[in-house]
DNA sequence: TCACAAAATGGACAATCGTCCATTTAAATC
DNA sequence: GATTTAAATGGACGATTGTCCATTTTGTGA
């Protein structure tokens, strides 16, 4: 019949994954050990050894898998707008601050994993993946948004915008992750498009994109 | 005579702490176990036990005494400056992105710190203290631009200015995490002032302070 | 110089770690 | 329904963890 065999394979595989990214954001990584893992993912010890060789390969893959899904999440925000640099860049920033991206679990695990990517290559690479492929999506938009702008020189301002773009959100998680109840979505919207407006006052106001100028 | 037997006591246990911190940069948390550290120190094994109780007091007081280092030598470049709340300002900044702060060490230890910080109540405090700290520091001097910039809401513009640059500088050092060798101080600087004069433009250009307006 | 006490030592200890495999379970095929 | 075989089980294993204390070392004051 069908292939009940992989899909029970498959289901467990990613149970395990989901165990360890659950462990990771409620008890942080030096506590997800392999039983702590089984047992949430109420599955056999032999299993670990079984699916990924050992546990070190599974709590990699697992940062891979949550880097995925932010990405893929971001990426099927940026289908629902418009086509403009603009609009792609207010998308940018209102998703990485919504709550669907922006919440507790997210953080904890993404701050978790980070802490240990200087010594261990693969999350450093994932780590790495994630943060080159949405600086890549900025970076596209901002340079339309500079040549549009007609300054002069576009190149270099789209890069300081990418750059300084980037690291004020990455800084408004720091603050999400440190103060997760007072933390203000739309303060932190407003801040990044006072800075924002400043570079390009025809294409953004404090509350985003302007469409039309 | 002397305190000789305190002097060395006092020395031990210093060695302890700056074995923790050695060894979180160095190897992470995770690894960072009772060998290690003692290893490191090159004392016996009992004096963790002696010194802080156990391990996670050790740990705890890492944590504390390296939040301490980094406020200390913020705060003694502050004294080193003009008493204008823009070059409090230039010199947070530059201070901040100095190597004598952002460097590879300093840094591996701190996202290691805060990677465990949410399930570790003590290190969380440490972290929010520093943070507190220098959130403060930043908005006063913020407060006294905004006053004589005469702008119309003076104190949320500087709550937005203290709120904007932290989040800048905590996204700089990120930066710098994932990045060390190809990290641009001075890029990164410009970066903040481009936001900081479209700001204050009275108070601030591209390369820090303007002194005189 | 000797006796005292504070400090440091290093190994014993139980608990826990991650790995691995002989055995059992159950889906797929005949 | 019987046979085959891939998947899952769960305990054994040695290594390593952090704690703790009986013992040794060493500075201090008589």
């Amino acid at each position: 019949m069908t292939g009940r065999r992989q899909e029970i394979r498959e289901r467990n595989r990613l149970s395990l994954i989901e165990a360890v990214l659950d462990s990771v954001a409620e008890k942080g990584i030096s506590e997800t050990s392999v039983s702590e893992i089984i047992q949430r993912a109420d599955l056999s010890r032999g299993m670990i050894h079984l699916h990924f060789g050992g546990k070190d390969n599974l709590v990699d893959e697992a940062a891979r898998y949550s880097s995925e899904q932010y990405y893929n999440g971001i990426y099927a925000m940026l289908e629902t707008t418009g086509q403009t640099g603009q609009e792609h860049i207010e998308m940018i920033v209102r998703g990485d601050l919504s709550e669907a991206i922006l919440n507790k679990k997210n953080v904890a695990i993404w701050y978790a994993f980070r802490g240990e990517a200087r010594n261990r290559a693969a999350i450093a690479a994932f780590s790495d993946t994630r943060d080159a492929k949405l600086r890549n999506l900025v970076f596209n938009s901002f340079a339309r948004i500079a040549k549009e702008a007609e300054i002069e020189h576009p190149n270099q301002v789209a890069r300081d915008a990418t750059h300084g773009t980037l690291a004020m959100l990455e800084g408004m998680w720091t603050d999400y992750l440190l103060h997760p109840d007072s933390f203000d979505r739309d303060e932190a919207m407003r801040i990044v498009f006072r800075f924002l407006r400043a570079m390009f006052p025809k294409h953004f106001d404090l509350s985003g994109a302007r469409l039309y100028h």
